[in-house]
DNA sequence: TCTGGGGTCCTAGGACCC
DNA sequence: TCTGGGGTCCTAGGACCC
């Protein structure tokens, strides 16, 4: 059996944990520079919320009732979902962390189990120890268990847990189940399959093994095997690290200035550096990217992408920084008001396999590890940004988050800058 | 006025190999 | 009329996820 653990509407949980006053009623939580919804309370979402949408769309909704609205406080979030982890560790030999909100438990092996019961335990522990409401549903694989905790959310009175595993109840459940929220069936599929007559899971069931194959592929046909009950779907637990990485943000307000964008994209490419440090790797390939805001008519548009190939495998920010930089500096067009940039990592190796070069300066290799790893340690005791490259600038993004909620659990320091040349 | 960010996997087609 | 047969690797784009 395997067990998907998902925090209800986790965002907004994490602010109503620390303002115990929002509870039952509605509360939202804002994207970057304060644009979409991306996170609802039930009674948020019982408004008519959907999500994605822009806060603009929705003020009438917001301010005729009273909904709790709060900027993005991942620090926070990062730090509540931690916790949860910790308390699911307590129930299974192995978890696997699926996304910021969800967490899959390989419940494998474990024998004279009632896993009803145990679902609700999980559930009500993660309450107990954190505050935040957790949804558990257990079954034979990863999709059915993904199933199962959904109904946790439709079903109060099963208290958190949901156990599905005789065939007959799955049968059941998949018949009244739409097609279009299971796990695997996205935003092209979906009116595909209905085009078909095809609305529930259990309809997708009933067709033939060789149409699914040849309709949707080997990723549909592992959708299908999973819900007749046939495991098809690793489960990875352990750390892997990232095939690719990318910082990009939308910026509060076009830039039309080619410094200023300089600067931020220079903050965009020595996050991908820590980043790339982080997990060991170093970068091969980078692109940069810009475009402009394409809600805006009559404006001069533009989506400007260049791959960068690094001569050295490298994950030192002073290569990636002034590589990036000068990248964007080509790309750049005068005239034109760019609203979001980027800087993504894109063949990603480990440092211990990077095949050197016959002509490498092996000393100026080591002199660079010693620089990055000191980089490292002073921002890991002084916070980030402590020490940072001059081009960088304030470090900061120009983005605005307006309603910001503390940060409850996680240290905050700002430090005074002081810039060496 | 105002519209998120960060990933993974699969597939088809082209280039290239002997 | 008719032009081998079997591979690998890379890339761009699509679909999916949260």
């Amino acid at each position: 059996m395997f067990a998907l653990a998902d925090c209800n509407n986790f965002f907004a949980s994490c602010e109503r944990v620390f303002r115990p006053d929002l509870q039952g009623k509605p509360v939202i939580v804002l994207s970057n520079n304060d644009g979409c919804a991306v996170a609802r309370s039930n009674e948020a979402k019982a408004l008519g919320i959907k999500m994605g949408d822009p806060l603009f769309k929705i003020k009438s909704i917001v301010e005729k009732h009273n909904v709790a609205v709060f900027s993005g406080n991942m620090a926070l979030y990062g730090d509540m979902s931690q916790r949860v982890r910790w308390v699911l560790e307590e129930f299974a030999p192995s978890i696997e962390v699926y996304s910021i909100d969800e967490a899959f438990l390989d419940l494998r092996g474990m024998q004279n189990i009632d896993f009803d019961a145990y679902a609700k335990r999980i559930s009500s522990e993660c309450w107990r120890q954190t505050s935040i409401p957790v949804s558990v549903g257990i079954a034979p694989t990863k999709t059915l268990a993904k199933i199962a905790s959904k109904l946790c959310k439709q079903y109060p009175k099963l208290c958190g847990g949901c156990y599905m595993h005789r065939p007959e109840d799955i049968d059941k459940v998949l018949r009244r189940f739409p097609i279009e929220d299971v796990w695997g069936i996205g935003r092209r599929s979906a009116p595909k399959l209905k085009a078909r007559g095809i609305n529930s899971a259990y309809d997708f069931t009933q067709q033939p093994e060789g149409v699914v194959r040849s309709m949707f592929g080997i990723t549909g046909l592992r959708t299908w095997k999973e819900l007749h009950g046939t495991p098809c779907i690793e489960f990875e637990d352990g750390f892997e690290a990232k095939q690719s990485i990318c910082v990009s943000r939308s910026f509060s307000a076009e830039i039309y200035d080619v410094d200023e964008l300089a600067e931020q994209v220079a903050n965009f490419a020595a996050t991908v550096a820590e980043k790339l440090r982080k997990q060991r790797s170093v970068a091969v390939e980078m692109s940069v990217f810009a475009f402009t805001n394409r809600f805006k008519d009559g404006e001069p548009q533009m989506y400007g992408n260049q791959l960068v190939h690094l001569a050295m495998p490298t994950n030192d920010q002073r290569t990636i920084v002034s590589r990036a930089v000068a990248t964007m500096r080509e790309l750049y067009r005068e005239g034109y008001g760019f609203k979001k940039a980027g800087v993504v990592a894109t063949r990603i190796v480990a440092t211990e396999n990077v095949m050197h070069s016959l002509f490498e300066d092996a000393e100026a290799l080591e002199r660079e590890h010693k620089l990055t790893s000191v980089v490292d340690a002073v921002n890991r005791t002084f916070g980030r940004g402590a020490v940072k490259l001059a081009i960088q600038g304030s470090g900061r993004v120009k983005s605005s988050s307006e309603s910001q909620s503390p940060h409850y659990t996680t240290l905050w320091s700002d430090i005074p800058t002081v810039t060496v040349k």
